[in-house]
DNA sequence: GATCACTTGTTCCCG
DNA sequence: ACAAGTGATC
């Protein structure tokens, strides 16, 4: 199929795809086929001959980077195979394990996963530092990369903090790992200062979507990367809700100012939303004062009005119980329990939702649910795997000898480490030696002990040659706490049975932290409005629309500029989440859009949830409907008891 | 003297 | 979940 199959030439998504000044920007709002003009794109430029080693295509999730890969499959492209399509995180690591760049940069590509990070803040906690503080100085020093604050003029840094940062980086050299937030900023750095190097100047087309979501030191990347390429960025301002970390609107704003000969293209049509929702979406993105003027998001007549429904119910419970009746209703009318999206801004109130429905019978699936690794025993059998893998693998054996310890037997493994930086021996060679008795060092009994047991597990593993039965070994079936890695590990293996075990495990790593939504599905999802980003629903269900959820409570301390513009961005996420429903009147589906909550629930609960109730009463917290619901406009419908 | 295991008072979770 | 304080142990 040739790419400008079903594009008629003159209008925008047309000349998204043909464009070819070497800058191009596309902004446009929600459902209007950014995504889709820009997989055309990629579709022309591999049609053209353009060698799929040279177009990198930059999307925001592994999923995104399957759909384009599945579309271009479809569309019988050449080449469309060979295509590397993936996320700047993955790129970046894949670029950083390169050889040459390892030897720039002095620093091994093997990013700490969030449980691993535990022992790093306990060797950490140090010098009048506890780990309140330990944190917020690692989150600190990932926000300044993010920022990149070594590049802005006047940065300096505090005394204190550069004392830590120093021990941090020591840690991380040690361990020969980094932290997932240095993964982007380090490969900038490696780029900026090698400009002869070839990672420079790999790629001749730069496509990137979700731009909004990039973050400075994203953005450097794309920049350094993009000397001698051609690029098209394509995202929305008004749907940019990846503040925490460190992604700002002006990004993809300004980024015209430094391109001022770039073709700047918009779409309008709203080819996703019915006409209502569109409507609705536009009079609450309107209250959003920071954001300069363009053109509006327009309502596609054929789409139809849709069904909107704004629901008040007396209580939290009475809540949960609504939501869940009416999505068994639903799918009692024969809606299929995958069409059903319910996003909700809590735990709190997620959570309850889905046992209800749950317990109703319909297929579900919570994203609020633990994730894989979220259990100690599975993050036990995964570090073991690890190490199993890789005797060297400094960081799994960090956390393996101090995982059954209060204190992470952090002291002994002082000892340990110095000794270990005194002669040039590994950790593992000194725990040897220890254990062995060729060595002794004070406050060590207990880590050597670890250390003990940690050798009797991984020689009876050792025994172990086929990945089946290493899986029972570790993940042993009917134990709850590793059914979720059990059921990973067995997907993994059976998408590749005859991979080995060292593939077998990174397989797995990527499986785990980079964890999909997969856009097909046959029941229910229960998700954050962030996680909803990318899919859309014929019916859509946003609950919780209640002060301090929707908006979330601004933090104490924050000056009123930094409140008026994390108000802004909460506004961009429910603008995001209403405008995920789908109307599809081809298939029969008009689109259902409903929002809930509630006048009160437990003062408990709501503190635990976050809000800070402006009343009580008889143990219950008075709530407020959200600013926002108020800000949809003539055309939404008038909120009804529930 | 440093470290560990155990207690008893504050504080804070989100993506 | 964390900080801070206690006596017992290395």
């Amino acid at each position: 199929m040739a790419w400008h199959h079903g594009l008629t030439p003159g209008t925008p998504a047309y000349q998204i795809a043909s464009e070819t000044n070497n800058r191009v920007r596309v902004v446009a709002g929600p459902g209007t086929g950014k995504s889709f003009a820009m997989k055309r794109r990629v579709a022309r430029l591999l049609e053209e001959g353009v060698a799929p080693s040279r177009i990198l295509p930059v999307t925001f999730t592994r999923v995104a980077a399957e759909d384009l890969h599945r579309e271009l499959v479809g569309m019988d492209v050449p080449g469309c195979d060979e295509l590397e399509g993936t996320t700047l995180h993955r790129l970046c690591l894949r670029r950083l394990s390169r050889q040459a760049v390892l030897a720039a940069t002095g620093r091994h590509a093997r990013p700490l996963n969030q449980f691993e990070v535990e022992p790093m803040i306990a060797d950490l906690m140090r010098n009048g530092r506890g780990k309140r503080v330990v944190r917020k100085l690692q989150a600190a020093y990932e926000a300044a990369w993010a920022r990149l604050q070594q590049e802005e003029p006047g940065h300096a840094v505090v005394a204190e903090d550069a004392a830590f940062q120093a021990e941090l980086l020591a840690w991380l050299r040690f361990h020969e790992a980094m932290l997932i937030g240095e993964v982007v900023p380090l490969f900038f750095d490696f780029l900026s200062a090698n400009p002869a190097a070839n990672e420079r100047s790999e790629y001749s087309h730069i496509l990137v979507d979700e731009y909004q979501d990039l973050n400075k030191a994203e953005q450097g990347v794309i920049r350094l990367l993009s000397t001698t390429a051609d690029v098209c960025i394509v995202g929305d301002d008004d749907q940019s809700i990846y503040s925490f970390k460190h992604a700002h609107p002006d990004g993809i704003r300004e980024w015209i100012n430094d391109n001022p000969d770039a073709a700047d293209i918009g779409l309008e049509g709203c080819r996703r939303c019915p006409t209502r929702v569109v409507e609705m979406a536009r009079s609450l993105i309107a209250h959003n004062g920071n954001r300069p003027e363009r053109r509006q998001l327009d309502p596609m007549p054929a789409n139809g009005v849709g069904d909107v429904r704004i629901i008040q119910y007396g209580t939290l419970d009475a809540e949960v119980g609504g939501v869940s009746q009416l999505v068994s209703q639903f799918v009692a009318d024969g809606v299929p329990p995958g069409d059903i999206l319910v996003l909700a801004q809590s735990k709190a109130v997620g959570t309850p939702i889905f046992e209800a429905i749950a317990g109703a019978g319909v297929a579900v699936r919570s994203e609020y649910t633990e994730a894989e690794l979220n259990s100690l025993d599975a993050q036990r059998a995964f570090a073991l795997l690890k190490l199993l893998d890789d005797r060297g693998d400094r960081v799994a054996l960090r956390w393996l000898v101090g995982v059954d310890s209060d204190t992470w037997n952090a002291a002994g493994y002082r000892r340990v480490r110095e000794r270990c930086e005194a002669t040039g021996d590994t950790p593992w060679a000194v725990l040897e030696q220890l254990r062995d008795g060729i060595l002794t060092l004070r406050y060590t009994d207990n880590i050597v002990q670890a250390f003990r047991d940690l050798c009797a597990e991984l020689d009876t593993l050792e025994t172990v040659s086929d990945l089946n039965t290493l899986i029972d070994g570790l993940f042993p079936d009917g134990q709850a706490e590793t059914r979720e890695i059990r059921t990973l590990s067995l997907q993994v293996l059976e998408g590749n049975p005859d991979i080995n075990r060292t593939d077998f495990v990174a397989e797995l790593l990527t499986a785990v932290t980079q964890p999909e939504i997969p856009t097909n599905v046959d029941y229910v999802r229960i998700m954050s409005l962030h996680k909803s980003k990318g899919l859309s629903a014929p019916v859509t269900i946003v609950c919780g629309c209640v002060e301090g959820l929707l908006p979330r409570r601004p933090e104490d301390g924050m000056a009123v500029q930094q409140v008026a513009e994390y108000i802004e961005e909460q506004r961009r996420l429910f603008y995001v989440g209403i405008t995920r429903v789908k109307a599809v009147p081809g298939e029969g589906k008009s689109g259902t859009l409903i929002l809930t909550y509630a006048q009160r629930m437990p003062y408990g609960d709501a503190r635990r949830a976050g809000i800070q109730p402006a009343r009580q009463d008889y143990g219950d917290a008075v709530l407020l409907a959200s600013r926002f619901i108020n800000e949809l406009g003539p055309q939404a419908p008038e909120p009804v008891r529930g």
